[in-house]
DNA sequence: CTGAAAGCGCTTACAG
DNA sequence: CTGAAAGCGCTTACAG
């Protein structure tokens, strides 16, 4: 019953009397082989179950088909919600996903020896991860392209895929100061992270531009805990702040869940935005005003520009931008324009309830 | 700059005017290699960023080093979380995780191939992924072995983890009963499911042996939205059930919310229970009261069954139970020996409050 | 249209 | 303690 060596290219050359050459030929839809040679082929590999190894092939062929996505530690619901998209789009391509983590103070240097070892096609790294230039120059001397989420890193072999962070939050101030909030808070997420200061400075110079001052400012490090704590510092300041922008989603719901143990609502007494638009972010207990990302988009680029990259070495990195748009629920105070243009909120399921 | 090929144990082996034999035992520490040539090898496969090929390696020693995760496409937040802790637990032991997803009308038999073209050295198969006895045989043709979490599959050659889900429901129809609840309703899952059919089953021998009817029951899907909407049905029934077990807690929350939407309140109104145990169900959103499964200690076992297993495909398969252990938030009142007996309701970060 | 041969980068008896 | 040789399962010029 059990096949302990999985039938081989041999095998089936023995069975249909041609070669090796011939059968890998068949195999793959050679065009030399004739019709008949192939079915007979194909035939017999179906009997015997067989599937090529991968592993020899990739020997020769200098391509492992596997491509692998770099995680940090910290949970991020926006990343891993859009693992098994991505594992999608590789399998629609023949790749496969690999997966790799990096720890809480580590690098993404720790886990390139791992893919050497494995001959990876290419990487995606997810913005949390702590990308140092030695790790970027690693991956580059073992042929393996970089495509960094969120984030650049200047002058290194790394292509980028970013969504217009710096854009986005300065539409929420726009947002905001022309919703009529007068004491406008922002919600950090980890200090020093790219992701968090593209965020805070997009907010800054929305600001700026609409002649509104911050208000005041807190750290939440991207974590719910910490956000609920930093959101209960700003809900206890005389006076209270009428607007907090979050630089995360789940940071949002920290500052949503913190005004609900203080009884506050949103947005009648504070205004709460968000940033990524995860799926939580549609659910009735927060129905949050947040910048969606297109991260179907994003991971599709991503994967993208490895495909061109894979044989390809010298092929230079790129950098892509794309757009990601505001999406107004409930839990912020609209802007009069909002209302007199008569444009629909987005309830979500809400809607459902008559 | 670019080195098309990576460093081989040739090259080492030129370098240190020693045979690839030598190379390949000092680099494992062979002992019959003197220190003297161990570190000199060492030496030069460090400076050349030598990384050994685990393909070629593979191809003669018969072990990939790769596991394969396999998920369906239904968002599942309680497996999305625990996809950084399997790959931890994987690294650890220095193995590789590889991620296949089966579309939602398909079966595991689909990924097989893939699976088999990578050698892969076993696969665990999230309880969402239909099983066919011909996918499991497959595996077994192709020497993988299979864990599969959360289910079993008569006389298939696969092994499991399960947590005790039919225990873990009667205990939550007892404490409903005992919590002086008069009309309990049941939302399962998907039909056929032997993660909502285990629970559900549960549920009933627990009510039945309080003595305890079942009041009304609807369907979610193991989906929010369709979880909220089969509440709207239940909440809108006259009388209303005064207490509500989802069999997982994103259908919880899909009842909390549309209890939210209607007016009504937790546990005062309804009480409702959940299973799993979630990140987001400790968040003040929710308090949510549930059934928490082990889900750390029941990957660290499915690996360690892998484990045993790579090279010893003889061995037979394993089930192994894990318990869980109810978690008492808020969103269900309490039967009376709670409070009397002052047991801490867990209340998470609401203890942060003064 | 087809096959023999070489080679991808390793490991592992086997012989010394 | 060490090396030559064979072999893992493929692919791909090369020659016919």
């Amino acid at each position: 019953m059990n096949i302990r060596r999985s039938p081989t290219a041999s095998m089936i050359s023995e069975r249909a009397g041609v070669s090796k050459s011939t059968v890998s030929r068949a195999l793959k839809g050679h065009p030399s082989i004739p019709k008949s040679t192939r079915d007979r082929v194909l035939a017999i590999a179906r009997e015997l179950g067989y599937e090529p190894n991968a592993m020899a092939r990739s020997l020769v062929t200098l391509r492992s088909g596997v491509i692998g996505y770099v995680i940090g530690e910290i949970e991020n619901p926006f990343y891993q919600e859009h693992l098994e998209r991505l594992t999608k789009i590789t399998a629609e391509r023949d790749m496969q996903l690999m997966l790799f983590q990096v720890a809480r103070d580590g690098d993404l240097a720790d886990v390139v020896p791992s893919m050497a070892r494995y001959r990876l096609e290419g990487c995606i790294v997810i913005a949390s991860v702590p990308t140092s230039r030695e790790a970027i120059d690693a991956c580059a001397r073992y042929s393996i392209p970089v495509v960094l989420l969120n984030r650049v890193v200047r002058d290194g072999a790394a292509s980028s895929v970013l969504c217009n962070s710096r854009a986005g939050a300065q539409e929420i101030a726009r947002f905001l100061v022309e919703g009529g909030h007068q004491r406008i808070a922002f919600l950090r997420g980890r200090p020093g992270s790219v992701v968090s200061e593209d965020r805070e400075l997009g907010f800054r110079e929305g600001l700026a531009a609409a002649g509104a001052p911050l208000f005041a400012e807190q750290t939440g490090h991207f974590r719910f805990e910490a956000a609920y704590q930093a959101a209960v510092e700003l809900l206890r300041r005389t006076p209270r702040p009428d607007a907090i922008f979050a630089a995360s989603d789940l940071m949002a719901f920290g500052v949503l869940d913190a005004m609900r143990d203080l009884g506050l609502k949103a947005p009648d007494d504070v205004s709460v935005v968000g940033f990524d638009d995860i799926r939580a972010a549609s659910w009735p207990a927060y129905r949050l005003t947040t910048f969606a990302q297109p991260a179907a988009a994003m991971l599709e680029r991503a994967v993208d520009l490895l495909a061109a990259r894979a044989g390809a070495v010298d092929r230079p990195p790129e950098s892509i931008f794309i757009s990601g748009a505001l999406r107004v629920r409930r839990s912020a105070r609209l802007p009069a324009s909002y209302r007199e243009e008569g444009r629909e909120t987005s309830g979500d399921i809400a809607a459902a309830l008559p």
